[in-house]
DNA sequence: AATTAATATCGAAAAAATCGATACTAATTA
DNA sequence: TAATTAGTATCGATTTTTTCGATATTAATT
């Protein structure tokens, strides 16, 4: 393919097999292999000058189109090694999602701007398959979470807030997370690692079919709330994002505070090694907090 | 490429190995040695199934791409090499192509409908020199034409017909062209062989700057024709194709009459023999004549 | 006729691709 | 726990392909 570019620009053996850095020979036995195979010729060879039959020019603009995407192909595959260039698909569950990500997106794609991150929105443990699966590179979860061949970074931790329909306030205003009434806990649906972390900080257990309604999202669990139907725990990030109705009250907890642990979680030996690492360092420049180890958990 | 499209479909290195005819161990090979090549993995071996990277996908996108560059490429060569497939360039004279094309493309197109043709309308001297350099394959010009390297095929001879204003006809009705007046012949401008073939019927010289006017067209020659500015020969095609004004007389010549042969004109050895000797079989079938001999000019 | 300037061809050497056999690894079965 | 199964990686030998350098060929020029 080169050698025929090469000779349409060219138009002389001679030259173009300079430009190939190959010898004349070498240029003249390979494009009378492909007049070969092709059996019947591209080039006509003049006494004074080249020309292309019309099947040579649609073969040389073929040829220009092969090495263009082959170009692109190689040039991706560099860009990929420096980190954070080119594609990260990122996993993140949805109880996170809509309150960091806004604080953290513009910050990446400014600092990296050859960044093409996937997001991928779902719960931990589908997020965990989709890792082991490789359709993911690394996820942003809550912890604890146990999973197999995986290995997890410490982002930050936040603690849990009471929220409840202002004048139902419980007393004292700090609250004990081991006195709240289990009839008046609302929570998310099956799936979200919120609902086991709160229920465990409550040490209450899961009962299947314990309301008869339950959230699908924390925009509409918040809803709930402010209608009267009950209180909930609410993690620090979901009360800083602002945009709460009035009538709730936000209480903090006795110490210790009941909270979650946020990290990226991705599989041992992953490709994305350096990426991820990087997103890392990002991500706790944010923090302003740096853990150099990370937690490894084989099977 | 084939194996990395092969393994993103088979998802195991066996079944794409068997697809690409090769065993397990060289394509194994082969995946590594790009991965090599870009310095980080593009499939991520699982213990059950194989999944890519995101670099692998796109380099399997890449691949398709170059794959399907390729065969196109490939299918085009092939189809080029059964007749009047793919592209013919083909030359044609101003004087033969408004009147002979509307006969004949509607045919060429219905019984080879594959073909791709590509016009150039120009004078005898300048297609001779386009076949010389290659940029076109065969012409249809008017003979005698003297050209070196070529190789003419007769397709058909017409006669002259003397064209005057109605009302100044010669005596009798059928014309000497010898004795045509040389002050009311209305020719082409330069370049036109017709121009050169009329004047060699009246056996008269080419003589610069004979008129203070003339026609680019043969239309326009008619209308000048037309408006009593003298008389011209106009080829049998020209009058068959009739939308003649009526005030034109159309006059036969004298025995021998004086004409002009129609044929076609390619390079010796041209890459596109069997495309030009399949065209003049069809155009030849419609004229009903057919010629097997053809006439070489070596230098 | 000699020279020049270009492409084509040839045989040898170097490089690459492919194969078959086997090593390795993880999952499954006995 | 050991044997079996099913998959991928690796190794050395062989075959194929590519490349080169030298030379033949050809046509134009001197």
């Amino acid at each position: 393919m080169e050698y025929i570019v090469a000779l349409n620009e060219k138009r002389s053996f001679i030259e173009a097999a300079d430009h190939c850095n190959v010898t004349q020979s070498t240029l003249s036995a390979g494009i009378k292999e492909l007049e070969n195979i092709m059996e019947q010729p591209l080039f006509i060879r003049g006494r004074k000058n080249i020309t292309l039959t019309a099947l040579g020019e649609h073969t040389a603009e073929s040829a220009r189109t092969i090495l263009s995407a082959t170009d692109s192909m190689m040039a991706r595959a560099q860009d990929n090694k420096s980190p954070l260039c080119g594609t990260l698909r990122l996993g993140i569950i949805p109880t996170i999602a809509p309150y960091y990500l806004p604080k953290t997106l513009p910050y990446l794609q400014e600092k990296y701007p050859k960044l093409e991150l996937e997001l991928y929105e779902d719960f931990s443990e589908r997020l965990v398959e989709k890792l082991r699966q490789g359709l993911i590179d690394v996820a942003i979860i809550a912890f604890p979470y146990d999973a197999e061949d995986t290995e997890t970074i410490h982002l930050f931790e936040e603690p849990f807030f009471l929220a409840c329909p202002k004048g139902k306030d419980p007393e004292p205003d700090v609250v004990n997370p081991l006195g709240l009434d289990e009839g008046e806990l609302l929570l998310l649906e099956d799936g979200h690692c919120l609902t086991d972390h709160a229920l465990a900080a409550c040490k209450l257990q899961k009962r299947s079919g314990r309301k008869a309604y339950s959230a699908s999202s924390l925009a509409t669990l918040i809803q709930m709330v402010s209608s009267g139907l009950g209180m909930t725990l609410l993690p620090e990030m979901v009360i800083q994002s602002g945009n709460l109705p009035d009538n709730i009250s936000i209480l903090p907890f006795t110490d210790p505070s009941p909270g979650r642990k946020i990290g990226l979680i991705r599989k041992l030996n992953t490709p994305k090694y350096q990426d991820t690492e990087e997103l890392y360092k990002c991500l706790s420049s944010l923090e302003g907090t740096l853990d150099t180890t990370h937690q490894q958990h084989a099977k």
